[in-house]
DNA sequence: ACTATAAGAGACCAGAAGGTCGCTTTTATT
DNA sequence: AATAAAAGCGACCTTCTGGTCTCTTATAGT
């Protein structure tokens, strides 16, 4: 790996932070100039416009949150003990770049604007979605999760009870809203979800 | 009412829709200008400054969303046909501020920083909660909501469904993740809430 | 150690940002 | 109709914006 694409790397990850707490257009190039210690020329050789280095950005936060709430998920072989698992650690495991959830702040920054922006925000999401479907589709074939349950819907109620708590716990300072969302969500795979033997 | 007055108020209701498409950032006094028809002079008559605009646009916009939630309200008896007849309100009944939610909208993007509108919209998130609080309560006094129900968590869990769905629904530009949280809800308030006779 | 190339510095640019202010025009009151 | 006050215009100010480009310095392959 070359200085060159060091230095590419670190600019991402100490820019990442800025976008996702103040959003696209409230993050100055100055800002990133002096998070990431380097001069105005020695960014733009790595990144032809802002826009790049935001969604570069965007998708390192992104990655980073995915590890996060992926954490120690394998060990776990019952899907909706796995899906359990998973909110847990959203919940728990805030991930590495501060600011809190990117696909919420992304979403909700380039929703009206900024294509580029919401083109990636949109990728992220489906590939969420499509992460939880995986997980309940493999429930269900192994008889551990109700034929009747519609994976697609399912996936929808857990993130957006996710995120709908952190927009709350964000504004409120407090981890409350998302315990709270926590234990909603776990009774309600245990009551509407879970095959009991 | 004076013509001051008038422009003032004008003011407010066609830089809402801006304030809560773009952003406070990503709005500039130029595009308010082009929105209101008005000369800079004209608008900081009004207004000390764009941050104060801000503040008074998002106001408006939320009293706004409220209105539109609350929509046929008081004709409804039962408190879980209440908060169901809330719910389908806010799936069906976009305000007159288009943008999606003031509230998920302003609070992402002034969560960490510009504390002005952090402030008002902490506060119009407690108005919320305390609106459906006020509804649970009733229920349970009336018994019509099972005594075990938390009011704090129940409101949580409508509100974060909802909000989390809206983003959602805003990225995909479809209406199902909302529909698919009100069904949801509605089956929720069905099995956990409502006591039935 | 030499040297070609990669990486970074930083002055510079045009345009846009939010905000001010003196002047003119409109409004309302008598 | 006269007039004092309110409302609005728009040129102007400073600061900052994203972006470019030339020149210097650091890197790495031989």
């Amino acid at each position: 790996m070359t200085k060159g694409e060091r230095t590419r790397e670190r600019i991402i990850r100490q820019a990442a932070p800025l976008f996702n707490q103040r959003g696209y257009e409230g993050s100055s190039m100055q800002e990133i100039m002096a998070a990431t210690e380097l001069e105005k020329g020695g960014i733009y050789r790595h990144f032809s416009s802002k826009q790049e280095l935001a969604a570069k950005a965007f998708d390192y936060a992104w990655a980073e949150a995915m590890k996060a709430r992926r954490h120690d998920l394998d060990g776990v072989d019952n899907s909706v003990d796995k899906l359990k698992r998973y909110i847990a650690n959203f919940v728990e495991r805030r991930g590495s770049v501060p600011g809190g959830c990117p696909l919420l702040n992304t979403a909700t920054d380039s929703d009206d604007g900024n294509a580029v922006l919401r083109t990636r925000a949109r990728k992220a999401l489906r590939g969420w979605q499509n992460f939880l479907e995986a997980i309940i589709a493999d429930g269900i074939r192994k008889s551990e999760i109700r034929a009747n349950v519609e994976k697609a819907k399912l996936a929808n109620v857990i993130i957006a009870s996710l995120e709908g708590a952190i927009m709350i716990g964000r504004l409120e300072q407090s981890l409350e809203p998302l315990r709270t969302a926590q234990s909603h969500l776990d009774d309600y795979l245990e009551a509407k979800v879970r095959i009991k033997n």
